[in-house]
DNA sequence: CCAAAAGTGTTGTTTATACACCCATGT
DNA sequence: ACATGGGTGTATAAACAACACTTTTGG
């Protein structure tokens, strides 16, 4: 009744949380590796991660080896998706729970510790040689990125509390890779109404200042789509029909 | 090295994969539960699921779960969310890792062997009472299904390969809960370029036979939405800035 | 006064919504 | 002949895409 190891022939799978952790620097997107110090693949980049605790939580698990590891705290985090195919770690079975963060791209102080011999941020195109089946896991993040940045309010993750609205398009540029219009771009992101106006303007050159922004309600990122098929509540007098209740078969 | 038990004590989480079937009988959206012969919740309702297998990947374990406590197979099925707060299991650290699965209405054989008592499909309010946190993974797995109706083609796996205008019509009204009009959600769902006629009709009552429709790309869930932001690839001389190479710090 | 980034409006096109009647069949 | 569900078009409104010049500042 009692058990003392972590080695292969546990009846148990392993299970990890990681975190792809994004920023902006230099105007690309970067995500954030360590130099793993052990085996299995020591010496490779990996994502920030960790095994779980005892009745420790996945989120909780992901930050605390997130901070442990690189220095880095404060982060947007959100669960991505769980990897779990047999002969992705070499100890055994081990499922990974991924999950994906963003920070804004101020000074971030990185520091290597635990795990990490080494922390460091890479653009995409360097990530293809990373430990296990980082790669398919960074993949899958910078999709999910990609994708709800059209229809949420997680951009803004990436920018201190308050922005001009030039540093916000830029944000979308650089994740979608392509530049956009100024005044489309400004049309399209006010109409959302999930920003305002501080009332304040910044000056940084020789140049009109920028009036700055905040977001409506920082506390969350949302849904800012506006699509549905069909229209019209259907016919007039028509109902819809709710039918019998109880399970059936 | 060897180890004989499952029993709590274990220093790695348990995990399980479970999955949330969802299909549309008697015009509403129902799913699939099953009523737990074994401790912990003996007797009650809960998902279909089991804990993972010795190198067993995780969409198998959902489709052998299901399969073997309510004979349901064939089913479309996707991960959902990784569930993992402590507490959520009495018998000690647990992570579930949650799918969710949409089958056609069509005539289903329901089984209940195993771990499973009874079998059934259920309305979503009769799904308050769950087994473990299961009605919090109903909850998202109905979030889900709702938001991703709009901009992807999941719909067409309620229904068989062949079907008409009005009942995939019918399974948008159904899940929406609420009435379309005819002639625009026609329109909305052929400019999809989703589905396209097979050229047969079928006839069913006293009226006018209906066109059977076939979905163009079987295999896949795709996305159909059309949005983004900003507009215009920038002013024309304009170049995006791609900058220098090397991790940073 | 020059360079640099901030700011701003209009027009054409596409997409969504509202709405009502005729068609083909079985009984 | 009638009841039933299948099928169709048009006009208005809203959202999106294309496009260029003026403003404010610092040096």
């Amino acid at each position: 009744m009692l058990t003392m190891h972590t080695a292969p022939g546990n009846e148990r799978p392993l299970v990890t949380s990681d975190v792809v952790v994004f920023t902006i620097r230099d105007g690309e997107l970067r995500l954030l590796l360590i130099k793993r110090r052990h085996e299995p693949h020591g010496g490779r980049w990996a994502l920030p991660g960790d095994t779980l605790l005892p009745d420790e939580d996945l989120e909780h698990a992901a930050l605390r080896a997130l901070a442990a590891q690189t220095g880095v705290s404060g982060v947007y985090l959100e669960q991505l998706y769980t990897f779990g195919k047999p002969g992705r770690d070499p100890r055994g079975q081990a499922i990974s729970v991924a999950h994906y963060a963003l920070v804004p791209s101020e000074q971030l102080r990185l520091r290597a510790a635990g795990e990490a011999a080494a922390v460091g941020w890479f653009a995409r195109e360097q990530t293809s040689d990373l430990a296990f089946d980082h790669a398919e896991i960074v993949a899958t993040a910078h999709a999910r990125l990609v994708a709800k940045l059209d229809y949420s309010t997680i951009a803004f993750q990436f920018l201190p509390a308050e922005f001009t609205l030039s540093e916000l398009q830029r944000v979308y540029e650089t994740i979608r890779q392509e530049a956009l219009d100024k005044r489309n771009f400004r049309k399209w992101i006010l109409a959302r109404r999930a920003i305002e106006e501080t009332g304040e303007v910044r000056r940084d050159g020789s140049h009109r200042p920028a009036r700055l922004y905040r977001v409506k309600y920082p506390g969350r990122v949302e849904i800012i789509r506006h699509e549905r098929p069909g229209g019209t509540r259907g016919q007039p007098g028509r109902e819809m029909a709710l039918h019998e209740r109880g399970p059936s078969q």
